[in-house]
RNA sequence: GGGCAGGUACCCAAGUGGACAACGGGGGCAGACUGUAAAUCUGCUGGCGCAAGCCUUCGGAGGUUCGAAUCCUUCCCUGCCCA
C-alpha cells in the first residue's frame, strides 16, 4: 500500500507522532518497519487499556510491519516510575516464564503471531558492564531527566525519587537501540521515555525512532488510567458475564472513547452513536449495551455476546435470576441467616453480614430479610441473594 | 555528620493525654431512583456480641500514666536546609 495511505490509517486515534515527516519517510521506503512496544512481565493480564496499544500494533502488522515486543524482565525490577508504583518485587526466571506463557496466550487474540517478535531486555541490559553504564549515564543530565512530569511532581511534593528510578528512561531508551526500533508506541504518559529513546539513538548515530503516543483509557471508575493495580480494569480473557457487566458500569461519558479505542466498529457507526447521544436521540444505556456486546463478541464470540446481553437484561432489567445459578450444599435442615452468609462466603465477617441485612441487601426467594435472627428453613432449596450480583441456590 | 519537619485505616488526610475504632475526601459495598452494575441522592465502610461491652489498630520496640495515636527513651524509614 502506498505510504500516504498507510500514514492516514496509522494516524487515526493517535495523540501525537514525532515526527510525522519522519514516519512518512520511513513508510516510503516500502520495507517492513520495526514497531516497538514495551511490555511488563509482572502483569500478565491483558486488559482493554493495553489493548489500545496492541490494536495499533495490529494495524501496523496488517500493513506489513513487524511488532517487536520488548519484555521488560530487566526494567521490571525497577518499575516504571510513572504511577505511584512502589519498588516492584524482583521476579524469578520461572515467574517470568510463567507470566509470559500466559501473556502470549492472550496477546495473539489481538496480534498476528507471524509478524510478532519477542525479546527480553535482560539479554542486552544484563550484559552491560559498569563502564557501559557510566558511558550511557554520562550523556544525560539530571536536570533533563528530572524534567519528566512525575519526577518533578514527586520532587516538589517531597516524595522520594530513587536513583535507580531516574535510570529507567535510559534503560528503556537503550532497548530501542538494541532492537533497532523504527517506531515506538506508548501511552501519552510514556512520551518522555519515548523521546529519550530518540535522543539516544541519535547520539549513537542511528536513525532515531519515530514516537507515537496513544490516548490513555480510563478504567471502570472513569477517572484513573485503567490498570491492574487500581482494580479498575477489564481483562480481555474475563468471563463474558464479567466483561459485559464491567462495561455496563463505565460512566456514560466514556462510551464513545471506548468504542473508538477498543473496538473494531466502523468510524461512521461510531459517529452515529456520538451524534445520537449528543442530541439525546439515543439512550446511553442502549449504546453502552452495544459496546458491551461488541467487546464480548470480539473476545469471545457473537453467540456468547447475544447470550450475555440477554442474561444481563434478565438479571438487571427484569430482576430475574441468572440462568447459571450456582448451588451451595449446606448439610443442615435450617440455619441462621448470618451463619448462612458466612458459610457461603458471601460476606467477609459477621459484622458485615448484619450490616447488610439491616440495609436490606439480603433476600431469600425474593423476600427481603431484615432480621438478623431470621432462621432459614431448608426443607426445599431456596435462592439467597446478597446485593445486586451475588446469587446462590442453597440446598440442605 | 548537624538542624528542622514528618511516618495515622485500601489511598489521601485531620487529630498532639480521656468525649478516638479515630473528622473529612477518594475508593469500595448497599439502598432509592433509572430501560444502565451510568448519573444523582442516602446509608455503611476493624473484629466478636441482640445489647451493655470487650478485643485489635495510629512506623517498630520499650517506658511514664488510672488512662496514650497523642508524653518520654530508643531504633527504623522519608523530605527539606547546612556540611
Amino acid at each position: 500500500m502506498e505510504a500516504e495511505r498507510q500514514f492516514e490509517i496509522i494516524k487515526t486515534n493517535t495523540v501525537e507522532i514525532i515526527s510525522e515527516e519522519e514516519l512518512l519517510k520511513k513508510l516510503k521506503r516500502q520495507r517492513p518497519l520495526r514497531v516497538k512496544l514495551g511490555i511488563d512481565p509482572s502483569a500478565p493480564e491483558i486488559h482493554l487499556g493495553i489493548s489500545v496499544q496492541l490494536r495499533k500494533l495490529r494495524q501496523f502488522q496488517e500493513l506489513g510491519h513487524i511488532a517487536v515486543l520488548v519484555v521488560g524482565d530487566f526494567t521490571g525490577m525497577i518499575g516504571d516510575p510513572s504511577g505511584q508504583s512502589k519498588t516492584r518485587p524482583k521476579l524469578t526466571r520461572e515467574q517470568i516464564k510463567k507470566n509470559m506463557a500466559k501473556y502470549k496466550e492472550q496477546i495473539f487474540k489481538i496480534l498476528d503471531p507471524k509478524r510478532t517478535e519477542f525479546s527480553y531486555n535482560s539479554k542486552w541490559l544484563g550484559a552491560l558492564t559498569i563502564y557501559d553504564f557510566i558511558d550511557i549515564a554520562s550523556k544525560h543530565t539530571v536536570a533533563r531527566i528530572l524534567e519528566r512530569d512525575d519526577f518533578s511532581i514527586r520532587l516538589k511534593e517531597g516524595i522520594p525519587v530513587y536513583m535507580h528510578e531516574i535510570m529507567y528512561p535510559l534503560f528503556q531508551a537503550y532497548d530501542s537501540v538494541a532492537i533497532k526500533a523504527d517506531i515506538e508506541l506508548g501511552g501519552t504518559d510514556q512520551k518522555f521515555n519515548l523521546l529519550v529513546g530518540r535522543e539516544m539513538m541519535r547520539e549513537l548515530q542511528m536513525e532515531p525512532q519515530v514516537i507515537m503516543t496513544l490516548p490513555i483509557l480510563e478504567g471502570t471508575d472513569g477517572v484513573r488510567k485503567m490498570s491492574k493495580s487500581f482494580g479498575n480494569y477489564i481483562g480481555i480473557t474475563e468471563s463474558p458475564k464479567e466483561m459485559f457487566g464491567k462495561i455496563m458500569s463505565i460512566p456514560d461519558e466514556l462510551i464513545i472513547k471506548y468504542f473508538e479505542l477498543t473496538t473494531d466498529i466502523f468510524p461512521h457507526k461510531i459517529e452515529e452513536f456520538r451524534s445520537g447521544l449528543q442530541e439525546g436521540i439515543l439512550n446511553p444505556r442502549d449504546v453502552k449495551f452495544e459496546l458491551a456486546k461488541t467487546l464480548v463478541r470480539m473476545y469471545h464470540s457473537a453467540q456468547v455476546a447475544e447470550e450475555s446481553a440477554r442474561e444481563f437484561e434478565k438479571i438487571y432489567s427484569k430482576k430475574e435470576l441468572p440462568t447459571d445459578l450456582k448451588e451451595f450444599k449446606i448439610g443442615l435442615e435450617e440455619i441462621n441467616i448470618v451463619d448462612l452468609l458466612m458459610k457461603t462466603g458471601l460476606m467477609p465477617s459477621r459484622a458485615e453480614a448484619k450490616r447488610k441485612i439491616k440495609e436490606g441487601a439480603i433476600d431469600i426467594d425474593g423476600n427481603p430479610v431484615k432480621d438478623i435472627n431470621y432462621v432459614v428453613k431448608l426443607n426445599k432449596p431456596v435462592v439467597l441473594r446478597a446485593g445486586k450480583h451475588k446469587f446462590l441456590k442453597i440446598i440442605s
